[in-house]
DNA sequence: AAAAGATGTTAGATTTCCTTACGCAAGTAT
DNA sequence: ATACTTGCGTAAGGAAATCTAACATCTTTT
């Protein structure tokens, strides 16, 4: 029924791999999470664990940083992004409801 | 040029998320190393990293386990199939080799 | 000038991981 | 039947990686 979650999007990267990956300092990561603009899951014992995606996210943050500008209005950014894809999203399965509906179309796995 | 590795086979994954992602012990892990099925990277500091594609091979190896093979005989099925991967490719890029003699294909990015 | 933003750095505590080694049950070979 | 080999569990001690909190600094905003 939803979506599987593929590996892009599984949160199993270390801050530490995540470094490497980015080029930014564990200390930038963890500020960019403060001023919430990436969301890290959470080993039982509180170790912060990222996806794929988030990687690529914290590449775009980086950008803009560069860019000057501030993690305020990127994170405005992310939301309007954000929304934008859940409209997409939202769309993509009324157009599904429709056929559903006029074709009774069967979900297969 | 040569083919982007996929974020299936960047070597990210710290073998706790391992054994949560297989269901192995880590005890286990180690060993399918120690028997040459399974061939992690290492971080600076001597850490195992693992792929996606360690993930899907683990529980192969996982799968033929419990089905009572061992694992020197696995190692073998492992090598075999690895050949057989190979095989493919060369034929793939013999055939690109033909193409582009014929029709001058450049390489896009 | 004062406040906020964006980092570096340090310190001490936790968590995670490493290797080595011993133990043991079940299977295999001699 | 006895002696290896296989496939683990488990424990110990140490090293690596990560955590939070705090203080310092420099740059921008207000």
């Amino acid at each position: 029924m939803d979506k599987d979650i593929s590996y892009k999007d599984k949160k199993v990267i270390s801050i530490g791999v995540m470094r490497e990956l980015t080029g930014l300092s564990e200390r930038q990561i963890r500020y960019y999470e403060e001023r919430k603009l990436i969301f890290p899951e959470r080993s039982s014992g509180g170790n912060r664990k990222y996806s794929f995606s988030d990687v690529e996210l914290l590449m775009e943050i980086a950008n803009k940083i560069e860019d000057g500008v501030q993690t305020f209005e990127i994170r405005q950014e992310i939301v309007k992004e954000k929304k934008k894809e859940e409209q997409k999203a939202i769309r993509k399965k009324m157009l599904q409801g429709q056929l559903n509906a006029q074709f009774g179309i069967k979900n297969y796995k």
